[in-house]
DNA sequence: TCCAAGCTGTCATCAAGCTGTCATCGCGCG
DNA sequence: CGCGCGATGACAGCTTGATGACAGCTTGGA
């Protein structure tokens, strides 16, 4: 899951990253509207996490735009006013939720859990597919009743895997899941190999992660 | 837009639903658990909005029950309490969003709006035609209802053939759509070879790929 | 601060199966 | 009946993916 941090305070922008990280979400910062645009325009991103003062314009502005232009992309906004008008404002330009500055790490993290979430149609965090059973949030991965240990990266893997179950998903995507631009130099072999150690972890769940050669992978109940 | 409100102090109960009322939703009251499950039972909403504490048990409850029932209507949760252990751990469980009290109507009008507006629109671009059933985002075929496994020549192939339906597709246009300029020296025969290939993996779904001599080919319904 | 453990990503090598060519046969049309 | 376009089976090359080993780096603990 990539998000794409609106927010020039490098501080906060840093922080959140390095939060979101390690549970699994792959961060791009942008500290400028324009920025924002570069990336949005480049790649598609899981949630947008948006502060609203910038040195370059307001959030909302950004906000419209992609409203406008028929993006729906789940969009958290960052506010510093306590002002209801603001935030009632955001909402209905289009923004699905807003934390007020300062806020928890650990809040922006579930929120943007519940958003990606909402986004793969699933109502919580876990899943239970044939012998597997996955929390998101709780980044616990149990396989026939055993807690099975898994690395932060196999976690995203496995996560991008099941919101898109049943449809195959190319290597292009899972990287661009998986990593974020500061990481662009990784090699796509890297991606097959953990799809290796996942199907290792997975093995007698009753879940396989199919090959489509050329095409991509597929997450989907065995047989 | 018909909204169940589970909240046990009248006052806030009646307010939150004249407001809702005058916003244009249509408001349920369910003053304990028991009332809220009887309630949900009846009908379905549109979205939930769930006091945490409750005479007869915790909001919570009531969450994980319909979570683990399958039932995925938005819910937004009120609570009293500052603890972000309590937000996080309510988000995790399913809740959509939350509201600390006391708060404002017109946020809380705003926030349901979010919440209702994202049920609609899910583009998907999948077609139904026979017994074929194709999806190009998910790059995934079926014929009578059973998986089939193609690659990506085929489904390039089949993707033209659906998209010009109906239509008469020269070999060369086949082949262009096909092919990029680095393979322009591959032999025209490979089209014959892959329509032969996909004929094979169609057969029986109701679908059929006609040869027009000297013209091209046309895919449509069989018979 | 240093050490150890484990996560990450690169490389090389091996296996799999997609791809396109060829040859041969069928079939429609003149 | 003959010509030419199209159909199809077989095959070899080559792209793509799988996997084991390894080195660098991060992280957590002493």
């Amino acid at each position: 899951m990539r998000i794409l941090i609106v927010e020039d305070t490098s501080d906060v922008a840093e922080a959140a990253s390095a939060s979101l990280g390690r549970a699994g979400f792959a961060c791009d910062i942008a500290p400028t509207l324009a920025d924002a645009r570069a990336c949005a325009d480049i790649t598609g991103y899981a949630a947008i996490v948006l502060d609203l003062n910038l040195p370059d314009g307001s959030g909302r502005d950004f906000l419209r735009e992609r409203r406008r232009a028929g993006d729906r992309t789940p969009v958290l906004v960052l506010t510093a006013q306590f002002s209801v008008e603001d935030r009632v404002g955001a909402l209905d330009e289009g923004a699905d939720d807003y934390l007020v500055k300062p806020f928890d790490l650990r809040e922006l993290e579930a929120r943007l859990r519940a958003l990606t979430r909402r986004e793969a149609g699933r109502a919580e965090n876990r899943v239970t597919l044939g012998g597997l059973d996955f929390d998101a949030g709780a980044q616990s991965l149990r396989v026939g009743g055993a807690a099975v240990t898994a690395t932060r990266r196999e976690l995203a893997l496995l996560n991008l895997l099941i919101a898109n179950r049943g449809r195959i998903m190319s290597k292009d995507r899972l990287f661009d899941g998986l990593f974020g631009f500061e990481n662009a130099d990784v090699g796509t072999n890297t991606i097959e190999l953990y799809v290796a150690r996942l199907r290792k972890k997975l093995s007698g769940s009753g879940v396989a992660i199919e090959t489509h050669r050329g095409l991509g992978y597929r997450l989907d109940l065995d047989g």
